[in-house]
DNA sequence: CGCGTCCTTGAGAGTTGTCAACTCCAGTGG
DNA sequence: CCACTGGAGTTGACAACTCTCAAGGACGCG
């Protein structure tokens, strides 16, 4: 269960070098927000927002990657979402952004006026209807990543991850990581230090190929999916 | 940030012995839901619905408490969610539900057809808008409960458990734990034995003192504050 | 080519889990 | 009325998984 299938559409636009979201979309309202939005673009590690800020805005990842995160007092910081390209963020603020959000590479997005698109959600009724629908299907993902969090064991973790990534991409076998080992780790509830050792793990048995830190062959799909249902 | 603060409406029917929820509704169009419901009780431990069930029904807790609640194949748990009175199950289901449901203890419930309150959504535009805004609310509780079991330690999850206790019941000092030690461990992700000890250490500690295994009081407010934000 | 950042690897510590025994309490039946 | 029983909760000793701290290696960029 993709945390980041979740609120997707197909990207606006289509620029190279993108992460080709797997699409499933029969979707008429939707681009229709698009019309709404202006294109920015953000530096790797760039700020879209902090926890606190009013709530202006939402977005749309056309290229890179993006990640909501929170931070502790003592430093401690947990990654809620990962955002590809094609998926929302901030539709599901208040009147205050509740985390902060980041570009994981340089990345570029639609920013909409939350103002216009709630006049768009009254004019067009059927596009309330599918942001519950999307709302309901991020909630899905939240539970999944609450058991992952709540009662996976490290190596379940990182292989529910990859399949998960994996699945995102079209179910290819060859995925790329945009994100650092920390970002993993932040998301995974873990440390980047077990993190790794799980990809050397995994490499060692011959689940998984590292063509390099960020691009993973995975050889054994199915190794991968009885580790992440805990069999 | 309390998970069972969520989708809260006030109860439609107020029965002597139940917790009561704290209430801040202003709602009008919720009631009119709860016309389509007919009461139906469990017992302890009775279920409501499993998962991979066909989701016809959706409830709203009356009186006792509920719990959702997954599974592995090796016999780990997981509990998602807590469910008081004036809270609704199921409504966020789309063909199956997702997640099993049971009674805590000897509980209430209003059973709704789900097939009705679809109709009902499309009657009323305003419904449809509130029941998103409680969607968005139950996502933001979710991912602070990610945040929970992905970066807390087991003193500082057990500090927040108690403090969204006490918000549920009106920021009272004395709270009442209608679920077992095992279903605080599966909610927190921890184990009975690890939950028993940080009880027994803030007993200790003063922090707060025991009445029965079910029933806590609050000694030092300000200190479960300080454990639960990490500080 | 050198520097910095990220990743990997190792050794040891710590928090939480596991296993087992004991206590407490409620419900039951003699 | 009291002993028995079973489930839930507590406590202890030990193990295990993951974290912490530290060092070394790889890669990209200036």
């Amino acid at each position: 269960m993709p945390a980041f299938l979740t609120l997707k559409t197909a990207p606006s636009t289509r620029l190279p070098g993108s992460l080709s979201p797997a699409r499933s979309d029969t979707d008429d309202d939707l681009p229709a927000l698009d019309r709404l939005g202006t294109v920015i673009s953000l530096r790797r590690n760039g700020t879209l927002f902090v926890e606190g800020d009013a709530a202006r805005y939402c977005f749309k990842v056309l290229t890179g990657a993006a990640r909501s995160c929170r931070l502790f007092p003592d430093g401690r910081r947990h990654i809620g979402d990962f955002f590809l390209p094609g998926d929302f963020i901030g539709f599901d603020a208040q009147e205050q952004y509740r985390f902060s959000a980041e570009a994981v590479t340089d990345t570029t997005l639609l920013r909409y006026d939350r103002h216009n698109v709630e006049r768009m959600l009254l004019l067009r009724s059927g596009l309330g209807r599918r942001l519950l629908d999307r709302v309901y299907h991020r909630l899905s993902v939240a539970q999944e990543q609450m058991l992952l969090l709540g009662r996976k064991s490290a190596s379940e973790r990182v292989a529910s991850f990859l399949l998960v990534l994996s699945e995102r991409n079209g179910k290819a076998d060859r995925i790329s990581l945009p994100m650092s080992r920390g970002d993993i780790a932040d998301y995974l509830g873990l440390t980047v230090e077990t993190v790794s050792r799980v990809f050397t793990h995994f490499k060692t048995q011959g689940t998984i190929q590292l063509e390099s830190a960020a691009e993973v062959i995975i050889k054994d799909g199915h190794a991968l999916e009885n580790m992440a249902e805990g069999v």
